[in-house]
DNA sequence: AAGTATTTTACGGGAAACCGTAATGGAAGA
DNA sequence: TCTTCCATTACGGTTTCCCGTAAAATACTT
């Protein structure tokens, strides 16, 4: 089993649960943190002590407060952990179910486990944990299909700041000027036509507002 | 003290969290439900038996899975509780956060507090659960604002359902026929756009697109 | 280096959105 | 019944979107 786990998650109810759930498990060091900044702290801590944590369980969004934070997201604390002790085995403990997301985890911060937060998802927990000792990886079977999703190959960033953009309003006809202005390549009104047309038709969307609820739906924005 | 409560809540963590909450707090008998359909279905048992519920603790959103289910959100289940039990006292534990939904909460359903899923969220669990006993209403302290908010008033079902099916993909060309297929009045090109029109103005979005995404933020569609 | 493919840009016509103004119709009050 | 008011409808002009075609630029092959 695994000996120091870190638990990354903002909800004190769901800290409590996971943390009764590490005990039961047999995991004799267990901390937690409510914010990502203070996780990335108690993680160095404990890299400079020579006893580093060997497994973080962390969620993937954290609500904004007053406090002033550096790491926003559990992806980029991941990301930042995985940077200074690649060894770290990952667990997500999250809500989120779009397979754009859950896919990109596993592809670009190699992730070793997700769970999705659920009905079930204590007893997930516990297998997931015991599957990694296995070495090997794991995900809620409701979102096995996730891994299969294409959405995030077919699907660039040059798509997604066009879409934002859209999103916030910015005109077809500004965008041109806009990309131009933010040295965006390729910039041309045409082009960026284009592109909507080829997301529009990629999602199944009527017209540009479709587009544009569907993406929100599907997490990409 | 409360005697008997009912919490509706789909995540297993949570519902461990809250129900250790309970026992610390010295309620008696405390059960749960993961689906809306099961909340009602003990309710009613119990109000049968004469042991009614004296308080429902319950989460807005349920996720759906393989299960059909006839009660789908906590405020359907709110709704149908407080017609066969009226005296019922009513806490929303929720993630939500939006003015709309919550002042509406409020107003409509007529709930007695309302807590968000938080960092602190147990603590004002415990703080709501004692306001209650004292007659009075509690809100999360950083909510407080929302029983404040005007959209509610100011935007009604017209609205939502104009805004529902652009964000559908209907065209502004298309929604005259459409809403007289399905006797909504008005129905007329020009009203609708008028409509939309007003919309735009209110959200201070930049165009239909803008529109679509400021309201699905503001989780009015 | 020449040829081919692909991406980007340019342009234009038709459709839809956008926005103002005026006409219509129905409800409330005198 | 008449008048006033307000919501709805009708209409038209301008702008933007939408979508196709073609030229230009760039990348890829041999």
């Amino acid at each position: 089993m695994y000996k120091k786990v870190l638990i990354a998650e903002d909800f004190d109810s769901i800290n409590i649960a996971v943390e009764q759930t590490l005990k039961d498990l047999g995991v004799q060091e267990i901390q937690y943190a409510k914010y990502c900044d203070d996780a990335i702290l108690k993680f160095k801590k404990a890299l400079q002590d020579h006893q580093p944590f060997d497994l973080l369980i962390s969620d993937l969004s954290f609500v904004e407060d007053y406090r002033e934070v550096k790491i926003a997201s559990g992806e980029e604390l991941i990301q930042a952990i995985k940077k200074i002790h690649p060894e770290i085995n990952v667990i997500v403990y999250s809500v989120e179910d779009k397979p754009y997301i859950i896919k990109t985890l596993f592809d670009e911060a190699q992730i070793n486990g997700y769970v999705k937060k659920g009905r079930n998802s204590i007893s997930q927990l516990k297998t997931a944990i015991e599957t990694l000792l296995y070495g090997k990886t794991f995900i809620s079977p409701e979102l096995a299909h996730a891994l299969q999703d294409k959405t995030a190959k077919e699907i660039d960033n040059y798509d997604i700041t066009l879409l934002s953009h859209l999103a916030n309003g910015v005109a077809i006809e500004e965008m041109e000027t806009l990309f131009k202005h933010l040295n965006i390549t390729p910039n041309s009104k045409s082009t960026i036509e284009k592109r909507v047309a080829k997301l529009k038709d990629y999602f199944k969307a009527n017209n540009n507002i479709h587009l544009i609820a569907i993406t929100k739906d599907l997490g990409i924005i």
